[in-house]
DNA sequence: AATGAATGAGCCTTCATTCAT
DNA sequence: TATGAATGAAGGCTCATTCAT
């Protein structure tokens, strides 16, 4: 069982990701996560001691499981068509919900601090390489046209980043969302007849 | 001519740009703009009483420019394809040389500023519509491809918009960022045969 | 007849004088007169080299010329009530105009600057002896009672200082300052039987 | 027993008045308030904010020592003339040793600030109605003469004001003071015979 | 573990004042 | 004389961070 400290860190964490979300990384202050939390500064501060170490903490917590669960699908020979529907309609709903708000915050810690860049790219890198796989998968059960696999990965992932993130600031209509997001999946499409 | 005290004000504008392109919107203050532009705090202060300020005045030159550029060309009938090879190659260079361009700063300027978000909207519809009535100069000419002009350019748009971004702070090789900008291109040309 | 420079000054003293009045000494600052009187900064500083200055030069010419006024009534015999009930009357409506305001700002301005209170104890020993004068004629016309002169007027004085002083900034209503004055009449008079 | 915050914040008010006393409002600022209480500028701001918000706080606690006293004083049956004594030799001294009192300062806060107007026309309203309470306590006694207690108590305040004022800037000599004050008691005193 | 008082650095903002034009 | 751009000092305010309790 986690002790009491892990507990609390936790929390914190938990309650830090709100505030990123709303408000970008470098607009939350460590005053801002003792109100949010209900802590002293002392108490916060015996946790993290900077809104640097929380957001790290927060990112390494927030790692997607997309892989484990793609894995398990493609053994179950899920159709390739309904995966990528399912990605796309999580992402619509993430998006509609306003909870997309990460990835701004993401981008503004990341700038200014070339030394964890490597940790992006990775983050980057795992995101093209899951949708590589993921359009191979529906190429070899004739669901998707065949195309150049690397530039069309990094081309979803970088719109729906894109995407993603300027949703965190413009207020994209359900429909637009809607047609981009279908739009993504027609493109790669075998296409019937 | 123009007087001494607008000729400093554009001075002021194209220096903040390079800073907000570099280091984003809030990492930018006003002693760093002072400090960039040479002028005293109170010189500074005589142009602009704060960085949103300067952003703002930013943003306005900065539609202007493109507007004219395009609306001119037009006119001389330049072809479509140029026109939009101009541009990406322009985006091209601008994130080769690290200037990840301004959408991060725009991001995280009307973050937290919700009232001059019809501010962004408007940018964002500009920047469509500019999109969509390229696209149709192109289909006219017989340069592009039929489609649906609004879907496209959106899309056009965000993915745009979501590979600068993100070049703010993924180091992208020359060679992805080529290979996706041409596929832009590839994508709307009317087919060769 | 004045050149175009002291005409100007005076101009700008009669404003500044409003401003004072109205705000005190040092919440008027120099910009504060360029923006009243509609002078540039370098117009105004071609004149006067700062608040201080201009606020000398406003004392000077505020200086009252009671004393004249008050030899010549004496001269032709007018009665000491009267007199008396004409400054008492001439302060009563500089009061309620909202007039009273320049003593809050000299005090403000004297203060912090030891140097020139020679200024301040000029203008209050001149105060006192012309009351005295005027208490002293009253009584030898028996009109007034006899008293201790030097007490009396200091007294008188120091209140109706107090009065204005409190004016600018407690809203007394007619009623009180009507019937404070009056009182100060009936202090001194003597008795009717 | 207060707490350490307590403690510090009624120093910090102890010393403010003395800074006030000297200088009036205005020209005390948050950095004087810091080096005269030793604070850093962040240790003052966990307290106070402005100087507003000291001078607030300042007048608050000195309302409520002055309403105590009284009280006290009353029941335990001290004579009318005694308290009015020993409040006037408390002015004499505080004028003596130059610190000429708050009024100055009172004034200079309040103007500018129409807003909390009421907050000075209660204090006055408060000092006038001690005044007459006292009178009205000593008239009881038999030791005082019967007077229009509204005025007497009216003229009372508003001349001791004036004189607190006029003493910050004009140095009276003991003697003037004395005389003054004196005055003030032999005025409301029942005549001996 | 937790509290909250205190520190000090850094940014923001306003002015009096100077100076080229 | 007048203009308004520019300077630099002074003061305001906020935060990350430390520390005694």
């Amino acid at each position: 069982m986690p002790k009491k400290g892990e507990r609390t860190k936790s929390e914190i964490i938990g309650i830090a990701k709100k505030e990123f979300c709303k408000k970008g990384f470098s607009a939350v202050t460590m005053s801002d996560l003792c109100e949010a939390t209900g802590l002293s500064r002392g108490g916060l501060y015996r946790h993290f001691s900077s809104t640097d170490e929380v957001f790290i903490a927060l990112l390494e917590a927030d790692k997607d499981d997309w892989q484990a669960e793609m894995d398990k699908a493609m053994e179950k020979g899920v159709p390739a068509i309904q995966m990528m529907g399912y990605y796309l309609e999580q992402m619509r709903t993430g998006i509609a919900e306003g909870a997309g708000g990460l990835s701004l915050a993401i981008y503004e810690f990341m700038r200014n601090k070339q030394v964890e860049s490597v940790f992006l790219d990775a983050r980057y890198d795992f995101a093209v390489n899951m949708m590589k796989s993921l359009l191979q998968y529906g190429q070899q059960r004739g669901e998707f046209k065949p195309c150049n696999l690397q530039m069309e990965a990094e081309h979803i992932v970088i719109f729906l980043d894109g995407l993603q993130t300027a949703s965190a600031v413009i207020p994209f209509s359900d429909e637009v969302i809607s047609r981009q997001l279908n739009n993504i999946l027609e493109t790669i499409k075998m296409e019937e007849r």
